[in-house]
DNA sequence: TTTCGATATGCAATAAGAGTCATATCGAAA
DNA sequence: TTTCGATATGACTCTTATTGCATATCGAAA
């Protein structure tokens, strides 16, 4: 008795989003799927300001933003370096690629409980 | 070998943060927090005025809350009447009472898995 | 030793969201 | 038919976040 039709798309259709993220204690600065894109970035180019190009974010948002989460975490992401031919680099460190993988899980641990808890949350509303 | 340590808070101490909301197609507005509390005081109170202040929103955001919330649902979530000696006042429809029911289900599951989630991410966090 | 481009950082300009203020409308009860 | 207080809504102000701009610093390679 399950019908397979593709949910097709109301104008009056609901969707469920949400946000995780990180902070300290003060509650100041947070470290969100931003600053995990961001990461991930700078892993990938070495470099802040490509990682920054390739978000679509200003290079001083980016900056601050990273400045943010290793002051949460109380220690570096990233080993930066000024100077040189090209005139700098950044890449990530080792405890900023665990940081990124357990990030990642609690993401993948969300999207599952979302999607279930949403699909419950349908089928509730639903006998409009 | 589980010692049971009150958890002692240190200044590096990282935070679980998250925040869950309904929208429509348009991502225009959105169904939260703020709008369910309001939605509950309504019908505690019978009035959209009476709610705002408990909730210590503007009425204007208020008013604003819930009309993008109905815009987003398609239907109606109070009674609204005005005038009358008391210049009116507001109600919740029994579609309002089925959607807090199942928002709270929502929120109740995203606690628990919330928890749970986040202590795996700080376990693998640890090894420093 | 000059050069080039990324890192580093302050600060003014803007944009987006929420709050404040003002004002109109409504209708049961006095 | 006057009154009172909540609903309704525009418009302006305030806050906070982000962008944009300017400027300094650094250092390997030419």
């Amino acid at each position: 008795m399950d019908d397979d039709k593709p949910p097709r798309l109301s104008k009056k259709d609901v969707f469920l989003n949400y946000k995780i993220w990180l902070s300290g204690i003060t509650g100041d600065g947070m470290i969100d799927e931003t600053t995990y894109r961001l990461l991930i970035e700078i892993g990938e180019l070495g470099s802040l300001k490509a990682a920054a190009d390739v978000q679509k974010i200003s290079y001083r948002k980016a900056w601050g933003d990273l400045e943010k989460a290793e002051e949460i975490l109380g220690y570096a992401l990233t080993d930066k370096q000024r100077g040189g031919k090209d005139g700098g680099n950044s890449a990530l460190t080792p405890a900023a690629l665990r940081l990124l993988e357990a990030y990642h899980a609690l993401q993948q641990t969300f999207d599952d409980s979302v999607e279930e808890a949403f699909n419950a949350f349908k089928a509730k509303l639903k006998p409009e």
